[in-house]
DNA sequence: ATTTTAAGCAACCAAAAAGTTGCGTATTTA
DNA sequence: TAAATACGCAACTTTTTGGTTGCTTAAAAT
């Protein structure tokens, strides 16, 4: 399919999914299908598909007891989005940049 | 069309806009359109349109001189995603919550 | 004044994503 | 053992996305 880091970006991108992922982490306890799915608008199906791309990214792990399967939540991967963005954060409090490029800008045209 | 901060992770979730949005922040000076379509395989339009994606979650600023289109990167509305990561960072590096998750499911069943 | 260049707009296309329903199966519960 | 529950799988629909081509317009260069 794509390499692990748009797996994990296109993961969060999706608001469904970052809400669910939210209420894993926050939960106290591990949460079957059926008890997430009862917390969103969405069907049971529509559930197991967003878990199915949360769980291919690494933000959730599941554990199979019986007919039901429990669902944590795995913040790990996002050390990945924060090693990103920190590059970037270089270049965000300064607008010495902006300048920088607003006059190259100028004195090229 | 949707909320902000679902923009801003749609527009890094695609890697070519990641490639783009790299290619402008390290630039010395702002870029046309033209010039960054030459830096990839894709066609003008489709970087036009890439280009109106980041633009739209404020990671790109446009300055027209002219018939050109200069493109600057813009790392702030990054500060956002920095702040979601934030929150989760407290998650990651203790398993202690894995933990306390293992436990309050094998309890469960 | 003519030609070249930079880029927008619109229409279109294919593939991916988000969601649904129906059905089968395994595990629990009664 | 029969009924209920939890879930996966597969097929299908709709919307979104990433990309294209063709055409037009405006600015610059010759």
């Amino acid at each position: 399919m794509q390499d692990k880091i748009t797996k994990l970006f296109k993961a969060i991108a999706d608001p469904t999914r970052r809400d669910i992922f939210h209420a894993l982490v926050i939960a106290t306890s591990a949460l079957s299908i059926t008890q997430i799915s009862s917390q969103f608008d969405i069907s049971r199906q529509g559930i197991t598909k967003h878990i199915k791309t949360l769980e291919e990214a690494g933000l959730v792990h599941i554990n199979t007891h019986g007919r039901e399967r429990f669902c944590n939540a795995n913040a790990k991967p996002l050390k990945e989005v924060s090693k990103w963005v920190e590059f970037y954060s270089q270049f965000w409090d300064n607008s010495l940049q902006d300048l920088e490029n607003y006059l190259n800008n100028s004195k090229d045209v």
